[in-house]
DNA sequence: GTGGTCTAGACCACA
DNA sequence: GTGGTCTAGACCACT
């Protein structure tokens, strides 16, 4: 078990502290849900850090999911205090499933589908 | 004369077909954007699946940005092909904030980089 | 499948990780010197991105001298400076996991940390 | 017991926790670059835990590049620092690998964080 | 209620 | 042998 001992020991790392820093701006209302952050390089910039510590920041607050993160699109404020404009209602999503339904090892002929 | 390889597989795994299927439903329009999928639970039953490969399947959507994941509030559809609503902060294309309705709650101010 | 881990984890350039991962393809002896890489049609194909992508993905690796383009030809892996052929052997990590004794299923307590 | 404390505001996850040992076992030099990691199933043993959970940890690994896993060959530790801005001590940092980039360091001016 | 973690196995694909 | 998939649950954290 000291192998814990040892990672709480030293916990100063840098991202952790940036991703705790664009948490508080977050909180503090200087960020609002649904609005991007500054790209991840701005970051870099503003905190004079590399790319790939801002990028380790942002992960983590996604991994909290204080933001979340579409490619090529930009990374988000979660909406976490309240009220998201989602529609939590789900979907009328009444027949789902493979036609099939013993989902053990058989061949699944499923369709392929086109994506990419 | 072994230039291809290995990471591909492209192999009828149940997680993959899965996922496309519900990728599918997507693009049909049975599952719009901004709405919840069904809970994981629901969709493991729906395909008749364990739990884990029903999150599997999610997890694959989610890092293709079909879907987002808000913890303890459900997965959502993202608004997919382009222009999602989205404030892109320094980009200055301010308007629309997350679809449904935007009208009344937050201002969704456009982020205000603080930079120097 | 696995390189799209390598490739979303945030919003970094797609050719750039794409590059990287074929980087690892070579130097792990997936692709070896002097060999063709696949085709850019096929690379843009196997990786699921434009073809722009997977040209400026080779691109990247010629301008490192990771490969050479002849022209009409192919591009090919170049006999790198550094190789460093995997240790496969296991690294000499004889004592692992927990350093007290036993070791094989310590009930692992971890306690939840109170957060922030 | 209260031996885990950390400033830190994540969680405690298991896998994380292990992911991160590995990490320091890695910083630490115990296990070198292009070196097969334990596998999967001796990781399970060695940290006490479900080999899902060690499958984690190192997919977490695998996410933050710090290694590289080969089908039916092993997981390699990359030969580049995860946080090239993270000082450990001493990393033994003579690179000899491929020219990924870690090159430039920022003048790391870390931001006054409230915490800690 | 939701997603997330974790267990303790079994079996498959590749090498 | 390796990593990868999958099961069928239980429990945790958060809303």
């Amino acid at each position: 078990m000291s192998w814990i001992h040892q990672l709480d020991s030293s916990l100063d790392y840098v991202y952790k502290k940036m991703a705790e820093h664009i948490e508080l701006r977050i909180k503090s209302g200087d960020l609002k849900p649904y609005t991007a952050l500054p790209a991840e390089r701005r970051l870099a910039e503003e905190y004079g850090v590399s790319l790939g510590t801002a990028r380790r920041a942002t992960e983590l607050l996604r991994e909290r999911q204080v933001v979340f993160t579409l490619r090529s699109k930009g990374t988000f404020v979660t909406n976490s205090p309240a009220d998201p404009n989602l529609n939590l209602g789900e979907t009328d999503s009444r027949q789902g499933g493979f036609p099939t339904d013993q989902a053990q090892h058989a061949p699944l002929a499923v369709v392929p589908t086109p994506d990419a």
